[in-house]
DNA sequence: ACCTGAACACCGTTCAAGT
DNA sequence: ACCTGAACACCGTTCAAGT
């Protein structure tokens, strides 16, 4: 139902967040600027003096959610595969609230986060030992991964929960999924193995495929 | 350009033909049903006569990516990893030369293949050692990846080739995920006989969480 | 059986105009 | 500065009708 006419001038955060109200309970494709400009109680172009088309109200959305999800970062007393898992998990949980939005992300360049969010991400697997052309590609893996699980069950989270397909639910793929993905990056570290090793945190200089122009910027 | 006046019958095949012609040219954006009949020289409403909807043309022209990257299957001979690191690696070079349908892709149910596909990968897993529930997971977790891979490059396949962000082209970031991937899936196998217990290599066994229902059905 | 033609109910977005 | 109102150029899809 649209509100009753408004005596305040709008913002760009009740834009937002009426936008997230409207795919958190119709689905992204639910998601038109009539939809919004209705919701909020104004015409169809009213938004658009806040925003500069739909794909940046969507931008906006994305980054919001992963606002949401906290920031990946080194955590004392504890092993960065957890660190990691659980923050995936978190961004997981909160985008497949969103019906559909997944679909959208994954098409977005950076994933629908801000630059600044994908270098604290990269810096953290430079802080756990991985080289910084490594280090780029281990967060670029983690975050597709875990985007293709949103997306893949953005419509699934859609309907009343659990549709468990033999016997297992979305989050059993999902934290079966996580556990592989840590389980895969450890064994880069793991000193050992592997035909194009990385050598791991005890110094040691790495031997790289070769990828050249990288520069490590660190603080 | 529209073609001339058509004087034979419309089919199913040619609709299809023309739908992968438009997406690879202009990308998913541009696949639109009038463009289709457009290409065909016929009106907008003719395809309709041998699908169903947009959606689905689009199931149609997915199933015929996933035909032409051939099907996952044990070799001898070879290691699995190989052998699965070269189909998952095939599905992305069919998919990616179609610009934006990775997110189209990933958004649908099984994405985008039959369930007789879906079957025999989930079998090609069993057949490498996983147990069936392991099997399912971890065929949905390989799947997830490359389509998750698939969707973030989608558009930058689009472009003129190789962006080379810092460095790094779209190949490298593909090949580095499908070895964590591979890697991430055989810590699994080691250390474990093919059949109960799955152990991760490091630290904690992955405890099969009470998975139930699920029934192996073998040939 | 196979396709056309006209229409409907939507979209995102432009533009000029109002206050 | 902030928003409205009308319009444009699209969509997917329906329906009845033609051959």
């Amino acid at each position: 139902m649209p509100k009753s006419r408004r005596s305040v001038s709008l913002t760009r955060e009740e834009i937002v967040e009426e936008a997230l109200r409207i795919i958190r309970t119709d689905g992204v494709a639910s998601l038109t600027m009539r939809a919004v400009a209705t919701g909020l109680g104004v015409t169809p172009m009213a938004a658009y003096y806040y925003v500069k088309d739909k794909d940046d109200l969507l931008r906006l959305v994305s980054e919001r959610i992963a606002e949401s999800s906290g920031v990946l970062r080194v955590q004392s007393g504890r092993e960065w595969q957890d660190v990691l898992k659980e923050h995936l998990l978190a961004l997981w949980e909160n985008s497949t609230r969103y019906p559909g939005l997944g679909g959208y992300l994954i098409n977005q360049r950076n994933l629908g986060m801000t630059g600044e969010r994908m270098e604290m991400g990269i810096r953290f697997f430079e802080d756990v030992g991985f080289p910084p052309h490594e280090a780029r590609l281990a967060w670029s893996f983690a975050m597709t991964y875990i985007h293709g699980r949103i997306s893949v069950d953005a419509h699934l989270a859609h309907k009343t929960d659990a549709p468990r397909l033999h016997g297992l639910g979305a989050g059993d793929y999902v934290r079966f999924g996580l556990d592989r993905v840590a389980a895969g990056l450890t064994s880069m570290l793991d000193s050992s193995d592997e035909r194009s090793a990385v050598a791991g945190r005890g110094s040691r200089p790495t031997t790289l495929r070769a990828v050249k122009g990288g520069r490590a910027k660190r603080g």
